[in-house]
DNA sequence: TGTAGTTGAGAATTCGTATTCTTGTGTTAT
DNA sequence: ATAACACAAGAATACGAATTCTCAACTACA
């Protein structure tokens, strides 16, 4: 059976509300009575319950993580296992616990919505926005219930919201290839209408502004394999690029095999850089340039916020806030001959 | 403010007794009555408060997963991703959450194992084994809390555990090789210690007993670095190996490139297998062989069970149960002229 | 010495739901 | 017709901890 305090009332000869007032750091309670409850709570080994703490003081201790999955999971984008690693890390140190679960597309908005908030399953959530999916965020306004988003809130107004600057990323990148020497610079982006993608093609194209470098954008669906499909058309043409800014490790990947497969050798004949600074980074072809969004920051700063808000400490006002990526640069854009 | 039963029973002039009746389906309500609780409820956007269902029915929807971390996180590790995704996949359909956690090295599991147990946050745990961590499964039995173990349980007897056979797996690729004509068959693991690891060499060894082969064992630490070093110095080696079985994926990532690095073509010069079959095996020198754990079924056995545990419904009387793996054969060990 | 003020700690209540206990009404059997 | 009984639904209580209310004992000050 669970031990409870009123057990430990029993025990130690006081009443509930005294070991209730021990736990909480009560200061007007006599210490050799705490040191005597204290001693107790010890010997029974004695937590108090977290359902009923939550059930008596609104908060249970919870963020909710919801994560929007495609269509078959989520299985294999690192960017979620960094992300869900990062938040347990970071809240390992507070009093909260991290709640997981997924929305599949559409119908099932309402239902974890009601689950998570109506039945006060978590105090507050963090959503990472993919695309833009209003409704959701909403309805948590109307509730006022605490949340933060990841990602680019787009025109919705008074949402606490952490990014990165994808454009400035993406226009540092960019820059960075031209200033390597790279004349015919190429952007493989996602679709059109994925946020990250978009913003990222938009950072491109900001780098390439001022220089004579043409404008090449092309498109091809998230993995390696779609990006090696699409890596081997653009590099069969006549005037190939010869560098290219991919979306994310997993296709810049795909980009390398392409590359090898048409006897390119990266970075002489083929300058690559991409996103995410995955652990593959360090293998691909000795070394893949890539954008850090040092997630574990972003997380930080995400948490940290989300619990100001649920403890209704003052909440900073700069609503929006960015953590600024870094470029990790490798083999793969590093010309030979080309000195800084 | 928050809807409760008492307000839904006030509008519906019913007790609030009633109201909890219509929402868990007691047959003895009057249709009529029962359709003007359901129309309020309806109305007013109810929703039963978890909090207070979990201190009253002593369950509060959640099983928890406690992730060990070796130190510095686990960002980069695919397999827990797939892992995460797959238990929230699964658990979408029950009325169970996820919790996630972690545990660091050993300080905390004390801690961990109070938060997550003494204080009821969750109604089960699954527990993913990577050594042998015995203390925390003992305690666990001892207070008969339900949980489920993914790995090897080791010597500890009465466990409920889910596992591939890692041994049959290995035994199951290294036969692969021999088929494949390769004479020459290394195996690169991990420090000795971990439990997959040796299980695997086990397999390996089991499958070349019958054989002229020599056993030829390597080790290297985790990561796609480490194993591209490693690949370096064996094959180097004036008898080097035509073939090696590689504990992870990443792990074979880094060997392919060693072996390129050597000017090794895959699978010609060099046959290479690993473990996992992450999304990287698509894309690694145009097909990577790799075991594919079948994660989800895992995973649905595992929270299978688990449920049924908790549920105190009749726990099958097999408690160990091992999830059949089965080989993806890609590129990497197709060697040319040979037929199955 | 008497009254006001302080303080430590027990009693009682609350959080929202589930469940048991109880009662009033209607049904069946003798 | 009345005792025995089924039954729907309200009243009351429990779950475990936090908090408010209350009171007794003790200090302080005139």
């Amino acid at each position: 059976m669970r031990v409870t305090q009123r057990d430990i009332a029993r025990l130690a000869k006081v009443s509930q509300a005294t070991v209730s007032r021990v736990l909480s750091g009560d200061a007007r309670v006599e210490p050799e009575i705490r040191d005597r409850v204290l001693r107790i709570m010890g010997e029974k080994n004695y937590k108090p319950d977290v359902r009923a703490q939550a059930l008596r003081s609104k908060k249970v201790g919870m963020i909710g993580l919801v994560i929007k999955r495609p269509q078959g999971g989520i299985s294999n984008d690192p960017f979620f296992a960094n992300l869900i690693s990062s938040i347990v890390d970071e809240l390992s140190g507070s009093d909260f616990h991290l709640c997981v679960d997924s929305a599949m597309s559409d119908f099932s908005h309402e239902s974890i919505y009601d689950e998570m908030l109506r039945t006060r399953r978590v105090d507050g959530l963090i959503l990472v926005e993919s695309e833009a999916s209003d409704d959701r965020i909403i309805r948590l306004q109307r509730d006022r219930f605490p949340f933060v988003l990841i990602g680019n809130p787009l025109h919705a107004g008074e949402v606490h919201s952490v990014d990165n600057d994808n454009v400035l990323a993406s226009e540092t990148v960019t820059r960075h290839l031209v200033d390597q020497g790279y004349t015919r610079i190429a952007f493989l982006g996602a679709k059109a209408g994925i946020t990250v993608s978009d913003d990222r093609i938009a950072g491109y194209q900001r780098a390439l502004r001022g220089t004579q470098i043409d404008h090449l954008v092309y498109h091809a669906n998230f993995g390696s394999e779609n990006a090696r499909c699409a890596g081997h058309e653009f590099l069969s043409q006549e005037d190939r690029p010869d560098a290219v800014v991919v979306l994310d490790d997993f296709m810049a990947l795909g980009v390398s095999i392409a590359a090898r497969e048409k006897g390119l050798s990266i970075p002489n004949d083929l300058g690559l850089a991409s996103f995410n600074d995955t652990s593959l980074c360090e293998a691909v072809g000795g070394g893949l340039t890539s954008v850090n969004l040092n997630i574990p920051a972003l997380v930080k700063q995400t948490v940290e916020r989300l619990i100001n808000i649920i403890d209704e400490e003052e909440i900073p006002v700069n609503r929006r806030l960015i953590i600024p990526a870094k470029l990790s640069i490798r083999r793969s854009t590093m010309r030979e001959g080309v000195m800084r």
